[in-house]
DNA sequence: GATAAATCTTTCCACTGTCAAATTAAGTCT
DNA sequence: AGACTTAATTTGACAGTGGAAAGATTTATC
């Protein structure tokens, strides 16, 4: 009997923080950000609802281990994909950024966690961490873009801000159920492809 | 004696309603999305904790009257700046593309509950009709752009979402208190109108 | 003036997050 | 192995929340 097995069974659970975070992800997707409850999480897990509180402190605690959890895997979706694509440095920007939106997409309860405003706390320091971290991903490869030609200083400043922003815009107006105006369905992706592109190739 | 003067003293309130947006836009200012509370915004208006729902049924009436009545500020702030710049369609579209940045810093509470809250219900009727109308401000400026000269019929489509989500994304990413990475402070404004206003010469 | 309708208050209920104290398990030292 | 300490979890209580129901008060309508 290994210490996963016990899980529901003896009194001390011997990997609640993980089962809780788990529990806080499905809690997120089903009953969203609004109604999320640290007793509903405390349920899913089998657990007293007081449970949490020793590994996250309090709701904050949870949250913002969630949102940093998010920021890892949405870090690691960019680079995964940037190494998959092998075709020179803008082609590898734009499956970074293909990712972005596809992760907002696919991870839309959990994506608005990490950006949508209030919940999280910008100072949590491993949070801030993640957060940094994944941006620095996609400012890496902006700069990899950058590398190829010269340009003027403000430019290579503005470059990756813009980008950024583009990405973070797009993800945030259409990678989520219909919003008022804009193109819909297969439309979307290829006009999100060529918006991306477009502006990589203008850098 | 008039209407507006009998307010805190007959059981009637007479303006109630008003009141109610008012003292939730302070409660939201104050306290934040997250601390929203009814009754908060009850006592504030100097009323019962159940009044409210009289006016906007429950609590998410409230925030979704909250929402739309700050759409049709920002749509309205929008257009006085355009309105106010006279030196052609893409400096129009410029001063457009600033108001929305600006609103959103100096709005913060309540830009936050338009886009990023998760509070507010896309089925709304109001609130999508003045959703629509401020996305519709952004869109005819850039048509009034694309007008100048032909161009493919691609990058007219594209043209208007790419902007908002540009505009939008530096408002999320820039137009709030200090995030990971970017540039700061006088810096920032330059940085956005430098941005801006090379994507506009571009499309 | 009487009756209906709208507006606001009071009271209650189920639920929430957090706290303090009690309970149980796991380590640690001798 | 046994006693002691520390960590993990439960239990029970508390103040606060939103919403529903029913009563109180004002305004509108005829």
């Amino acid at each position: 009997m290994t210490k996963a097995d016990k899980q529901a069974k003896t009194y001390h659970h011997g990997n609640l923080r993980n089962a809780l975070l788990l529990a806080g992800e499905e809690e997120l997707i089903e009953k969203g950000v609004e109604k999320f409850s640290l007793r509903g999480v405390a349920k899913r897990a089998a657990v007293s609802h007081a449970a949490p509180s020793h590994h996250f402190g309090d709701i904050d605690g949870l949250i913002n281990a969630l949102a940093t959890l998010s920021f890892e895997r949405f870090g690691k979706a960019m680079i995964d994909r940037a190494a998959a694509e092998n075709n020179g440095a803008e082609a590898k920007l734009l499956a970074i950024c293909l990712a972005y939106i596809d992760y907002a997409s696919n991870n839309h309860a959990m994506f608005d966690l990490q950006f949508s405003s209030g919940r999280t706390d910008a100072c949590h320091p491993e949070l801030r961490h993640a957060s940094s971290a994944s941006y620095q991903v996609l400012e890496d490869r902006v700069s990899a873009v950058l590398a190829l030609t010269h340009r003027k200083l403000d430019d290579e400043k503005d470059a990756a801000p813009s980008v950024w922003a583009l990405v973070h815009g797009l993800a945030g107006l259409f990678g989520r159920r219909t919003t008022n105006g804009g193109p819909k369905g297969q439309d979307l992706n290829d006009a999100l492809e060529r918006i991306l592109w477009k502006n990589i190739k203008a850098l």
